[in-house]
DNA sequence: AGCACGCCGACT
DNA sequence: GTCGGCGTGCTC
């Protein structure tokens, strides 16, 4: 036998190794092998078993197999899928996302002894005697699968004597930690399944009930639930809500956590120890093994969007081609993609359009205005204030100025290091990237060295300033990228929202969430940046933005916007909760320009002359306006 | 990725 | 003449 193994290389294909007589039981698609090649050892992943190969020299051996995490076949298939979809070598992509070590933070899982008769029996005759071991009892009977003891700690609120003495009794059991190992089989790895499973947008302010409904029908099918959201805090929100409100074993799952914790969840998926998995995008390759129904919640969010490391796949998108599994899609303001596709009753629309009750908008132009703060605006939050109401003050980049412009280059100074736009920090006087963190030497464009330099547009800092000179009684808040940096500054900036300021300022990072209790005033400075940007999507996220921003408004607030554009259809739409005004205006735009919805935009980035050349020939005899792209030709040939 | 090989301009 | 950069191809 031989095994065909996808290497950590920028190479499309896999490279066959012979399987030895003992490695034969321990050998499956999908796990990490480790080999020889060229000179040195690697380790890759299991693609395909198979009785020969087409190579025609010698092959060298499979020289271990890893007890690692492993994909299943169905995973794995996923994965290649994406990494074609986004014409990426499959082989860096799938060694890097599957964990390489299990937490070993040993978890105890349990589950119920007997057949499912005897085990209502013994529900039935501890329910008097011993009611805590009888619920405990019943919720493994409930959930089937082996449980983490914690999980059922924390839901039934119950202590480790219940479980004791059910072991005691043989009522329950350990489940052994290993999934079963998986036979290995010669077949061809199964493509993704073909089907017209349910797919639905939920358009509305509020989700959570559906989702819930949705996730406890999923379950009742004996399948689990993949809940995305697009980022870290967000994710954890969800999972906390998720647990309380839910009776089955939830994990969380995202990039930032632990290898060894990654390892652990992976397994868990596979052998369905977790029913619910709420993640960032990168959850979306787990191994589930009967997974029936996948969440995007704030679907229209930019950050589905992989964007740092290949394959640039968007994960709202592969989420919408998984037709063998129930999607649900959820947004306030759906992106234009995902209402057309509804629109065009490929998906189902599920519209509720109760908004905030009694929300009084108002547009301020600040080309009419002096400063940067406007006379309306100081008078609304002097009112809130007052009114012992909160506001919250939403700014589009943080620090003093939008950016800083070099007179000569005409461009704005970029890091030499990681190339993000620097900017100006007031209080050292100084140029700071606030990504890598670095400050330049001296004031001067990194570029070309001059030293005439622009600063443009509001930050929150200034803002800040501004307001403290302003309200200086009044408690105020910050809230950028930074209060992610440490558990300090998040536990700052959750405090902040959670009551202890009466005015918060943000960056659209932390305009994005649930409603703010007590929120009085939600304004946005500056979003005209967004549309001013050279992007056909910017009137959608001005929209998005804006909504994001006045949803966190308790029942009653006010919102203002200001803003040069006081007539822009997205700002208009916006601030009357008009969906419809931006969708029509945007679909046609879009058709007429011949944008996505109606086409699919790439860049191809092919740093090769020759096959560039063959490539470019190759495409232009195969174009088709309007269809998708389907070609199975990959820039590695 | 990492390494070998070959083609063309530079220079002891 | 040949040294070495760069572009290219190959690895089971």
């Amino acid at each position: 036998m031989i095994a065909r193994v996808l290497l950590p290389l920028p190479i499309d294909h896999p490279f066959d190794f012979a399987v030895g007589e003992d490695l034969l039981g321990k050998i499956a698609v999908g796990k990490r092998v480790v080999v020889r090649f060229h000179g040195r050892e690697k380790t890759g992943i299991v693609h395909e078993l198979a009785e020969k190969s087409d190579h025609p020299g010698a092959l060298e051996p499979v020289l271990s197999v890893r007890p690692d995490p492993a994909f299943t076949a169905g995973a794995l298939a996923f994965c290649l899928d994406t990494a074609m979809r986004y014409l990426s070598p499959p082989g860096p992509f799938v060694n890097r996302l599957l964990p390489r070590t299990v937490s070993t933070h040993n978890e105890r899982y349990v589950r119920a002894v007997g057949k499912l008769d005897e085990i209502a029996a013994n529900i039935q005759s501890l329910s008097k005697r011993a009611p805590r071991q009888a619920e405990a009892l019943r919720y493994l009977l409930a959930t089937g699968t082996p449980c983490p003891e914690s999980d059922l700690k924390r839901k039934l609120k119950t202590s480790a004597s219940v479980f004791k003495r059910l072991l005691d009794l043989r009522l329950i059991e350990e489940a052994p930690l290993e999934p079963e190992p998986r036979k290995a089989t010669l077949t061809k790895s199964s493509t993704i399944k073909e089907g017209t499973a349910k797919q639905t947008l939920i358009f509305s302010r509020s989700r959570m009930e559906e989702y819930i409904r949705a996730i406890e029908e999923a379950q009742a099918r004996g399948e689990s639930t993949l809940m995305l959201e697009p980022g870290i805090l967000i994710a954890r929100a969800m999972f906390t809500k998720l647990q309380r409100s839910l009776a089955m074993p939830i994990s969380l799952y995202h990039s930032g956590l632990p290898e060894g914790e990654r390892g652990r969840i992976w397994n868990d998926a596979s052998r369905q120890a977790t029913h619910v998995v709420v993640g960032t995008r990168s959850a979306l390759f787990l191994p589930f093994s009967k997974l029936g129904l996948v969440i995007v919640d704030e679907e229209q969010d930019r950050s589905y969007k992989q964007g740092e490391m290949i394959p640039h796949y968007h994960a709202r998108d592969m989420v919408a081609r998984m037709t063998s599994v129930e999607a649900i899609f959820g947004s306030a303001a759906p992106s234009i993609e995902t209402f057309f596709s509804a629109q065009e009753g490929k998906i189902q629309l599920v519209h509720d359009s109760t908004t905030q009750t009694g929300t009084n908008t108002m547009i301020v132009d600040i080309k009419k205005e002096k400063g940067t703060l406007s006379a309306p605006l100081l008078a609304a939050i002097a009112e809130t204030l007052a009114a012992k109401k909160r506001a919250l003050i939403g700014v589009n980049a943080r620090g003093h100025f939008q950016a800083v412009l070099c007179k000569k280059c005409g461009r704005p100074l970029r890091c030499p290091h990681c190339g993000a736009n620097l900017t100006y920090d007031v209080h050292t006087a100084q140029l700071v990237c606030r990504v890598c963190g670095v400050t330049q030497p001296r004031m001067a464009c990194p570029n070309c060295g001059s030293r005439s330099l622009r600063f443009v547009g509001i930050g929150s800092e200034r803002i800040g300033d501004e307001l403290r000179e302003r309200f200086p009684s009044a408690s105020i808040a910050h809230i950028d990228r930074s209060s992610l940096s440490s558990k300090a500054a998040l536990a700052r900036a959750e405090g902040a929202i959670d009551g202890e300021a009466q005015i918060i300022v943000a960056t659209p990072l932390a305009a994005k969430g649930p409603i703010i209790p007590g929120l009085g005033l939600a304004a946005a400075i500056g979003a005209d940046a967004i549309l001013a940007r050279p992007d056909f999507r910017a009137a959608e996220q001005t929209y998005q933005y804006l909504t994001c921003l006045f949803d966190r408004l308790d029942d009653g607030g006010r919102a203002i916007v200001q803003t040069s554009y006081p007539d822009h259809y997205a700002v208009v739409a916006a601030v009357n909760g008009d969906y419809d005004l931006l969708y029509s205006r945007e679909i046609s735009e879009r058709e007429a320009m011949f944008y996505p919805p109606f086409s699919h935009l790439a860049r191809l980035l092919i740093p090769h002359m020759r096959k560039a050349d063959r490539l470019i020939h190759m495409r232009s005899e195969e174009r088709r306006v309007g269809k998708e792209c389907r070609s199975r030709w990959s820039p590695y040939h």
